[in-house]
DNA sequence: TTTTGAGTTGTTCGA
DNA sequence: GTCGAACAACTCAAA
């Protein structure tokens, strides 16, 4: 590391011990990871201990038990991001969702500001990073909330163990999820496999406690630190800039989180029920991506729509489903922590010896939207054009490659993973593994969506065909859905070639049916 | 240990 | 077009 920054990390740590206060110098990051050499940089032994936030996927200030926590100590506070592409297996963010954080650690980064602190960003190894931070900053502990996938609690051990040796305490907290995974149990005191029963203990269990706003104004540190700037991060497309209408459909940030609550409460949950089976509609609170990076607790929304419905109180039914749904969040979190095989193998053992088949030609159909189902079509132009798919349609989608072209669902999740601004690791396995049939607690295998009906029912005006799928727009209503079983004349007059301007059903559903059953009937023989 | 009831989201067929 | 039954048993969770 260059001398200047020894000096000018001491400079800062002795006029911080004289004035409290210390405005930072603004320092142009350029080589972070030589800051990890050890030995150069020796914490400053005379100065007073500090503390170490490290935002992981929870980029908001209030609900916070970890921040608060970390404030109440009442030291100088470091607060850091680590992206970290090396971890191997599935710790990285798909490519959506590196959009999505970009903005939402710009968004964090402007509200610590406003606090007078200052959010340092680091690339590299996470428990390497945060080591190293450690060092530079003079910590004598580290404060994080949960995170749960199998990466993040082998990091989390390795950190605990790994700055325990050197007299730092790693302080883990609760903040992401309504209940902990190991705090519900069956009767027989194992983690539940079946939804409905779960969900049950939960409810019975205990009413999540409301949020808590953040008490005290953590004393962030002044003391200058390096850190990249967000745009080394390097979180954003380049060429092509395919995200450049995404500002048009997303706020990213905790600001834009409440906003999206506040417009479904306001203007969706009295249709919730009924309305979030129709893809055309605005009838979902659409927070997934908000609660995946954690800019909203799920306190805060629980609390918000039960303080909500108070008043409304017809409004029971819907803000029963929609906390299901959050349910199921709950649920998902629970089945990846307790099965963690699931990131690569199916749930269902049985299911390791499906015949897979189906070809690349056939994925990249389905990638593109072009597969001659326009239900299935929409959705998959929907997402890649947004990062954004509506849940009726997801399945749908999910259902047609695992079914209809017997695709290994692993191929959809990592579709999915890439191009979901809402990609979350325990979501998507079990998501896509319920789809498949091999997930737990997953549909009979003989529910395989038929997607011609699926459209006719839940775009029965075609609206959401119509807008993703304009080249179809000018067909009628009735044979919107199925282009391939529409006269010549009424293509014709609509404007669409098929096979050209549309591409002919790449499957026929009904063998594609028979195909399914029959493969189903295979594994189920061989059992 | 045994029994009992139930299980997010569907499709097809025939009356 | 509408409606009910069949589709297949199996596993889970609790009594």
């Amino acid at each position: 590391m260059p001398a200047d920054e020894t000096l000018s990390v001491l400079l800062s740590s002795i006029l911080w011990t004289i004035n409290g206060r210390y405005p930072h110098a603004d320092l142009k990051s350029s080589a972070p990871r030589t800051l990890a050499n050890k030995g150069k940089c020796a914490p400053i032994m005379t100065s007073p201990p500090t503390a170490l936030y490290w935002f992981r996927q929870d980029l908001r200030l209030d609900d916070l038990p970890a921040l608060h926590a970390a404030a109440s100590t009442g030291k100088p506070l470091f607060a850091c991001y680590v992206l970290d592409d090396t971890t191997p297996g599935r710790y990285a963010q798909g490519a959506a969702s590196r959009w999505w954080l970009h903005h939402s650690l710009h968004a964090l980064a402007q509200a610590i500001d406003a606090l007078g602190g200052r959010l340092l960003l680091r690339r590299g190894n996470s428990a390497d990073v945060i080591v190293s931070l450690v060092e530079e900053t003079g910590a004598d502990a580290v404060f994080c909330s949960r995170a749960y996938t199998p990466w993040d609690s082998k990091l989390e051990t390795t950190l605990h163990t790994q700055l325990a040796e050197q007299g730092v305490t790693f302080k883990r907290f609760a903040g992401s999820l309504l209940f902990e995974p190991e705090s519900i149990r069956t009767g027989g005191d194992t983690p539940f496999r079946v939804y409905t029963p779960f969900w049950k203990s939960c409810r019975r269990q205990s009413t999540p406690k409301p949020p808590v706003a953040l008490a005290e104004k953590p004393a962030f540190a002044n003391i200058a630190v390096q850190s990249l700037s967000l745009d080394d991060l390097e979180l954003l497309p380049r060429q092509p800039n395919w995200a450049a209408s995404w500002p048009d459909y997303w706020q990213p940030g905790s600001a834009g989180a409440h906003a999206a609550l506040s417009r479904f409460l306001e203007g969706s949950i009295d249709n919730y029920a009924q309305g979030r089976d129709v893809p055309s509609l605005q009838a979902t609170s659409l927070l997934s991506p908000h609660l995946h990076f954690g800019e909203i607790s799920p306190r805060q929304v629980w609390h918000k729509v039960i303080d909500y419905c108070a008043d409304h109180p017809q409004l029971d039914g819907n803000r029963e489903k929609f906390l299901s749904e959050l349910g199921w969040r709950e649920f998902n979190h629970h089945l990846l922590t307790h099965y963690p095989h699931i990131c690569d193998s199916p749930f269902n053992p049985r299911f390791a010896e499906f015949p897979w088949m189906g070809s690349e030609d056939q994925l990249r159909a389905w990638q593109k939207g072009a597969t001659g189902y326009p239900i299935v079509d929409a959705g998959m132009r929907q997402l890649w054009q947004t990062g954004y798919m509506h849940n009726r349609v997801r399945m749908i989608c999910a259902s047609f490659l695992t079914k209809h072209l017997l695709i290994p669902w692993q191929e959809g999740e990592r579709w999915f993973w890439d191009t979901l601004v809402d990609a979350d690791l325990a979501n998507n396995l079990n998501g896509w593994q319920w789809t498949a049939g091999c997930g737990a607690d997953a549909a009979p295998y003989f529910r395989i969506f038929n997607p011609t009906l699926q459209g006719k029912k839940f775009d029965a005006q075609g609206d959401y065909v119509r807008r993703w799928v304009p080249e179809l727009a000018r067909l009628p209503d009735r044979h919107l859905h199925e282009p391939a079983a529409a006269p010549p004349e009424v293509l014709e007059a609509a404007g669409v070639k098929l096979g050209a301007s549309y591409p002919l059903p790449i499957v026929e559903h009904r063998a594609a049916r028979e195909a399914a059953l029959a493969a189903y009937a295979l594994i189920k023989q061989r059992e």
